[in-house]
RNA sequence: GGUCCCAUCGUCUAGUGGCCCAGGACGCUGGAUUUUCAUUCCAGAAAUCGCGGGUUCGACUCCCGCUGGGACCGCCA
């Protein structure tokens, strides 16, 4: 089989960008770049209602962000897209319009072909119609399929209808037979075709429905194996049957197992974290993070590894490892995973991804204007940071003076009394050093507190807790030393008048 | 209701008849390092492999049934 692999995700713009798309997305690609074949994006906007461009966007860009570059689909320099980050994809392509909405005269002859042949049929029954039929059915606990009323209308019944100027959609004649086919990850898979009834394959308004469209569409795109959610498994049955009558080529179909819910619902839009823009990327999610993970739901690699980079997964993915059980999205496990990746991205990078996160403008601009403090700053908190949004309140501290109750000052075993006598202390030693050094500060700052009768750890806590204002920050003489003297000073005389305020 | 799909620690998963009274990861607990938090390191708890039958010398692995969960059944995709 020296068939080219050209495979597709077919998102409709209907919606944000959608992390079950993303994870389809993501394992086409992989399949694609692992064969060596090509990774096609097609916008599904026949659903003219429920459209809209800004999603176009929010997907081209998603994808583009998460480095999942395509070969050929709709432009995204125009108005209809941007790109964000990563190389240019190729972007158009010999196969195209990518946007259905621009290929509908392409299907024109299909469907005359399909109706000639006697396979398809028109309807003219009207939507209320067929509703109340359909919910009439289902409470019988019929299973709800059409009836095939219009199946064989005579030329003068077809005549009648036309001439009381009655819509109609065009149906596929279903024949009773079963439908086998091979699925990728779920092997054998057979439906019967009874059961589908003929189903509608045009709308009233002359737009073809999705699945022959997208069957089409597929053939000549010629797409070689189709990747999609397990949702699609009654599909392929249904578009098998349409290019069979069609006489087209039929890709090879693989279903992926769907993703939940730690309720086990499938995610939903309005309750649950899936759009890859809001609550990912703006969240301070990285993308080699989100591609990590999402490869690890429903895939897994040999030898227990977990982390992998894109290039990585191309080169270990395997269709053959793709679970057939669907999976679970567990933030938490994404959280780590997203830390891991800011601790092992250098600081410069770390430093200017995450700047895009602070919302205050001064913060903001303080960092601009004396870029190695904030490098410095990085420093010290990238290994406590779980996404990028945590910059702000990890830094903040570091060019503002903290708020905070004069609790906090006291050591878990220590006593108010002692928390002020360490910073007093504290603050004399400090003065006797011209310049703060790690090297300096570490024994001076131990050596007063032995002196004095108080433990390492009363001194610095009080200390530290005076320089950060937070019960958890980095350690005390990383903050002497970025702070530097006079700051220092300063934070320790009104930490020591809390302590007073608070006796009295 | 019908059809189809799925079923190993709380979660993601490894496991393709004996190496598994089940391995890794997240999370959790404890410990080490340490001034706090985080990091790092070590240890631990955590699945009678959904249940019941078979097949086999032997089953998490094969077969059947059941149960549970899910998807689909639109002039959405």
């Amino acid at each position: 089989m020296a068939e080219e692999i050209r495979v597709r995700i077919a998102p409709s713009p209907t919606g944000k960008f959608h992390i079950g798309t993303a994870r389809t997305a993501l394992f086409n690609y992989l399949f694609a770049k692992k064969h060596g074949g090509q990774f096609i994006v097609r916008i599904e906007d026949t659903d003219r209602e429920r459209n809209d461009d800004v999603y176009v966007k929010d997907i081209i860009d998603g994808l583009l962000w998460l480095g999942l570059g395509f070969d050929e689909g709709p432009p995204f320099h125009g108005v209809r897209a941007t790109p964000s980050k990563v190389e240019e994809p190729e972007v158009g392509g010999q196969f195209g319009p990518y946007f259905q909405s621009e290929r509908l005269d392409l299907y024109k002859p299909y469907v005359e072909q399909l109706l000639k042949e006697h396979l398809a049929y028109r309807c003219y029954c009207t939507a209320e119609e067929l509703t109340k039929v359909r919910e009439a059915d289902q409470k019988k606990g019929l299973a709800p399929k059409y009836s095939g009323r219009c199946r064989d209308l005579t030329a003068s019944e077809i005549d009648k209808f036309e001439r009381e100027g009655r819509a109609s959609v065009i149906r596929f004649r279903t024949e009773p037979r079963k439908v086998k086919f091979t699925d990728l990850i779920r092997d054998e898979v057979e439906f019967d075709a009874e059961l589908f009834g003929d189903f509608v394959i045009v709308r009233s308004d002359g737009v073809p429905l999705f699945n022959l469209s997208n069957v089409i569409d597929d053939s000549l795109m010629k797409i070689s194996h189709v990747l999609r959610g397990e949702e699609h498994l009654a599909n392929a049955a249904k578009q098998i049957m349409l290019a069979e009558a069609l006489r087209i080529a039929v890709p090879e179909f693989g279903h992926l197992p769907l993703i939940f819910n730690p309720d086990r619902t499938k995610m939903s839009k309005r309750r649950d974290p899936v759009s890859v823009s809001d609550d990912f990327r703006a969240r301070g999610y990285l993308p080699e993070a989100m591609v990590n993970f999402m490869a690890l739901l429903g895939w897994s690699g040999e030898n227990d590894r977990e982390i992998y980079t894109l290039s990585e997964l191309v080169e270990e993915f395997e269709l053959e490892r793709v679970g057939k059980s669907p999976s679970i999205f567990d933030i938490e496990k994404l959280k780590w995973m997203n830390g891991y990746y800011i601790r092992n991205a250098s600081i410069g990078e770390v430093a200017s991804e995450a700047q895009n996160f602070i919302t205050d403008k001064k913060l903001l601009q303080a960092t601009l204007d004396k870029p190695d403090f904030y490098l410095e700053t990085v420093v010290l908190v990238r290994d406590r940071l779980k996404t990028y949004a945590e910059i702000e309140e990890a830094i903040e501290l570091f060019y503002t003076a903290p708020k905070y109750d004069a609790e906090l000052l006291v050591a878990k075993k220590s006593t108010a009394k002692n928390a002020q006598l360490a910073l007093v202390v504290a603050a004399q030693t400090l003065k006797q050093i011209e310049t703060f050094s790690l090297d300096e500060l570490e024994p001076s700052l131990r050596g007063a507190a032995a002196s004095n009768q108080l433990t390492d750890g009363e001194l610095l806590w009080a200390v530290r807790a005076a320089l950060s204002g937070k019960a958890a920050s980095p350690g005390c003489f990383e903050l002497l030393g970025i702070l530097n003297k006079d700051e220092s000073l300063k934070r320790i005389a009104t930490a020591i008048k809390k302590l007073k305020a608070l006796k009295s």
